[in-house]
DNA sequence: TGCAGCATTATGTCTATACTTAATACTCGA
DNA sequence: TCGAGTATTAAGTATAGACATAATGCTGCA
């Protein structure tokens, strides 16, 4: 009896075969059917596999242009953004939160810009510290459009990162990660020395175009985000052994949190 | 005639049903059988959406247990990792590239740990800077296993960073961001004031459990990483409105950038 | 009561077939 | 020679049916 060829299987021979050359760079490799032909499986099953090393950025495909080992692969590695408790509890570490202030302020021109607002409308503005083993680990200031959060919800007990991610999840936005020096203030909310070199985050965060919030995640001096690259890994090599021996296979997606 | 139900708009659906509390949080949702009936389509087609929805972080799936909303969703942020040069002149900038130095020694316990060395063996440790518009951009800072790149492999008129993905391509590895001073010797590469806050990433690459290189980018001050969120966005929404007149919809994976 | 083992169930996957769609490549006429 | 229009190609997707697999949960025995 033969055991089927899984698509996992054809994704691993193929992977071997991009990895060993036998398809180089730029070339263009076997269409879908006779590919199929010579494994031995239906065309959706080659289809799943192609499609699969093409999302993980190994392939290219075209309509009618065929498929292409890539020339220089964008290698990609996700992230999972999860809240900030979970991170700290994640850590093994006693997780605390402190609300520093809740005010209804006009954001500045900045923020304004970021989250694509017109009129100066007022929003809340939030500081708060999230704290690891009693120890101050991220500032988050936040602006938050009160058409989402009014004043009856409030932040004192509960974070306005975890509220609006349970509140208001599925939504779209942006991130970016940069490096700041410790202000004054910063060096004083998060007890390092002034000038220290911050990890910070800037997100936004829309619901279908409409603005939500803008927050500034500062982190303790000596935060990294750690994550691992899309290594289509190793797995589900046996089966296409009587075509080429394959050394290398495949798992999908083994991506980190903050 | 009645046009096909598409997976896409099976997922743009499901997530409406998602957003919009239908489905809340937690709770469990029909099975493939039962919507693909609901649907009027092939339970392979709702499949196929579910299972995109999943990868998404929206739903959790398990055989004979079913699909369920996700409690506390952890959004994923995807980043394309491209060579320094193609990210200098995807930003409209002149990339320059001048090699620092390149010798033989042995790394520290540090980077020996990182590449799960045993024995401290000699590799190869380039300095290497790269410039935007003739201005310092990123520092690279890297120990090269001489397996993989021998001396014959001179890195003066292309960067290790473009060698390496040219020619190991296809490896597996992690990543660290974090932010470091500038001591007087990158403040002085970087043209920058010592002290200032520098965005950084660590970078560790395999081959097979072979260790090929470990790497430190170094970036001017200013630099920002960005990235969008893994938003399944709006398409495909035209499909089920005798259903439910869905809202948004769904475009896959808008990755960005470092 | 407790647990081993089996029945059931929902997802996971493969197949074969058909049709759609994007894009290349070719043809033919100006 | 060029360019518009058409034929062809390869991937994209839908479908029905079948079987595989992982987990749950029930049953019956000890």
């Amino acid at each position: 009896m033969e055991s089927p060829v899984t698509w996992q299987s054809v994704r691993a021979e193929s992977l071997r075969r991009i990895r060993e050359r036998e398809w180089p760079p730029g070339a263009q490799i076997p269409n879908e059917a006779d590919l199929a032909a010579e494994f031995g499986c239906a065309r959706a099953t080659v289809n799943r596999a192609l499609r699969d090393l093409a999302e993980a950025g190994y392939l290219e495909r075209r309509r009618k242009g065929g498929t292409r080992v890539v020339l220089t692969p964008v290698r990609k590695a996700t992230f999972e953004i999860s809240i900030i408790r979970q991170d700290v509890e994640g850590r093994g570490q006693d997780y605390g939160y402190r609300l520093l202030s809740d005010t209804l302020a006009t954001p500045p021109a900045s923020v304004r810009e970021a989250l694509k607002l017109s009129s100066p409308i007022a929003m809340r503005h939030v500081r708060a510290l999230h704290l690891a083993d009693g120890k101050p680990f991220c500032l988050e200031q936040r602006w938050v459009n009160p058409i989402f959060a009014g004043p009856e919800v409030r932040f004192d007990a509960i974070s306005a990162n975890e509220w609006l991610v349970r509140n208001l999840p599925f939504s779209g936005g942006d991130f970016s990660f940069y490096a700041t020096p410790a202000d004054a203030s910063l060096a004083d909310i998060l007890e390092c020395n002034a000038g220290e070199a911050l990890f910070t985050i800037d997100r936004t965060t829309f619901s279908d175009a409409q603005p939500i919030t803008a927050v500034t995640l500062t982190y303790r001096p000596g935060f990294r985000m750690v994550t691992e690259i899309n290594q289509t890994g190793r797995q589900a090599l046996e089966k296409l052994q009587h075509l080429a021996a394959p050394k290398l296979a495949a798992q999908k997606d083994p991506p980190f949190r903050i």
